[in-house]
DNA sequence: ACGTAGTATAAATCTATGTTGATATCAACC
DNA sequence: GGTTGATATCAACATAGATTTATACTACGT
């Protein structure tokens, strides 16, 4: 599933060691067995973590030989990070008015 | 709790309900029985995300008579933002070089 | 001061999901 | 073709957190 909406990628960064491999594969592409030598996590672990980033659309990989590459999708990160941007947007400028109560 | 990292800010935003009120208050102010009008949930499970944003920073409340008033703290948003937009930044300037497996 | 309305808190339940151990798949090398 | 190494999948378990019912708190009106 490539549709990814607001909450979805929010979900997805809010796991602490998801969101490390993320972190570590925004300075280089990685393979599952660096993934797991640099995390500590067991290898079930990473690939499970690797299969829910790539199924949103937030990596993709590429197999190599016995291995398989991870590369951070840039633009889906930052089309997220504009539509919550977009958000704060909005907020800025909103009325200070307030809705009475019924 | 004021210190907000990418992976709290982005558990906060990962239920729907959550999400929903900080889109609603992204337009304008609004007390809990709003919410608990426009959302359609119950009163208790609205004052529970209420405390959760708030304790995240990224509302603030001001008590009006026997009401409460919650508004959305776009800077908190915006720089969720940038530190989302800058690891999406990183990637898109990272080498294409793969490390090698040992 | 009492009752009422709006909101917050507490305890209990339930669901979603992260982790783990075991196993399956798959490519490379002999 | 069989073995080995890397990765993916599966079933079981454990835990975090969302929702609910009940209750407590607080401000206003009479």
């Amino acid at each position: 599933m490539l549709i990814s909406t607001v909450v979805d990628v929010s979900g997805i960064l809010a796991d602490p060691l998801r969101f490390r491999i993320v972190d570590l594969l925004a300075n280089e592409e990685l393979c599952t067995c660096h993934l797991v030598e640099l995390t500590g996590a067991k290898q079930p672990t990473i690939s499970h973590h690797l299969k829910v980033l790539r199924d949103a659309g937030i990596v993709s990989s590429e197999p190599v030989g016995r291995n398989t590459y991870y590369r951070l999708r840039a633009e889906a990160l930052q089309s997220y990070a504009l539509m919550v941007s977009e958000i704060a947007d909005r907020a800025a400028g909103a009325t200070r008015d307030r809705l009475p109560c019924l």
